[in-house]
DNA sequence: AGTATTTCTTAACTAAAGTCAAGGAGTTAT
DNA sequence: ATAACTCCTTGACTTTAGTTAAGAAATACT
């Protein structure tokens, strides 16, 4: 299980078995349920979010109403927006499965990284890459339809489709869930 | 000019003038003229931009159609994805204004980061920064309607509106230019 | 100044999403 | 086992966006 954890920074970094060692001693994985809310509206979490296994997504409260926005899978690493700005969060994080997660917090991560540097390195590659691959992501859902946000995710990410419930998956897609239903039936329609 | 260079620099770092003048000497100064084209699709550029003065916008050309994403103005400061990728660029980038901007390619920023690696820990923070504005962003663009959106730019970006062509800012809405037209028609009748 | 081009608006029509309500299927809890 | 929930679908209706086309207004060109 902390293999995935390791292969995750292999891929920015070389590692040492003394640098593997010194996260290990930090004892940052937990097993959470399904249903757990890891962050609330208005809390001033410093807390990140690596997923080894398992499922969470951000939503919002508005108007009463839950709308998911953004889902992590295995190999995710999560940062709220609240961490970053040192502000109240705007949104919930839970935990759509069962899940084995690491927590760590702002005042860890600082130790490891004034301890081995090239963790600094391995954060600002990480977030340069994300940033490029969140933008890329923005414009395609700007220049698509629904339909073919949905279409582009069968392709993508089709695993989401099947552990996931419908009316988050719709709001992931910027729709309700009534109209993600039809869409799907249209959608059968023109297959046959 | 410089000075606003300097000023967003100063929000993350410290800065001496000895770090000054060595970006001074580098020459990164450009001014450019509205229309220009500074990024194409399919190109593997290197080059990153700082807006100075003026406006540049990303686009797509799909099935013929440009489709503006993203503007940037004064004091945003754009790094393509295709150089985090180093891939050929799916998108085009060119001036909506007459431009100041500074043009800086990989090879500069690595030289000055190791001269001076407290530009390593600014680029760290701002593209953590700005990772974090990015999923707000996404999130209400999600969450909102094409009218709610609207809205919301008059507010947060109302320089905007007036200096980018209406067909521009449709595409940045996720919309056509003959809903943005309507959708503008139906808010003033409200008004009344 | 006058022409060409780009940009914006309007209209009529089509297609799709939002809304509201009802009901069924599946899951969870006791 | 039954009741209570949650989740998904469907239908009828409203609203809004997409499409196509035409023309007006503003800008750029020489």
């Amino acid at each position: 299980m902390q293999d995935i954890l390791f292969d995750f920074i292999s891929k920015y970094i070389s590692i040492t078995e003394d640098e593997k060692n010194a996260i290990l001693s930090l004892d940052l994985f937990r097993s959470v349920k399904k249903g757990t809310i890891l962050l609330k509206e208005g809390q001033k979490s410093l807390n990140s979010y690596f997923v080894l296994k398992g499922c969470i997504r951000i939503y919002y409260i508005i108007d009463g109403e839950e709308k998911t926005t953004a889902f992590y899978t295995e190999m995710d690493a999560l940062t709220p927006a609240c961490v970053i700005n040192k502000a109240a969060s705007e949104y919930f994080i839970s935990c759509v499965e069962d899940c084995i997660l690491t927590v760590s917090n702002v005042d860890m991560e600082e130790e490891i990284n004034t301890k081995f540097p090239k963790f600094d390195i391995m954060c600002r590659k990480f977030s340069e890459e994300l940033l490029a691959k969140q933008q890329i992501n923005f414009d395609e859902f700007k220049t698509s339809s629904p339909e073919q946000r949905y279409l582009n995710l069968l392709q993508k990410r089709p695993d989401l489709i099947q552990r996931v419930p419908q009316h988050q998956l719709a709001g992931f897609l910027g729709i309700k869930p009534e109209s993600l239903s039809r869409l799907r039936a249209r959608i059968l329609e023109k297959k046959s």
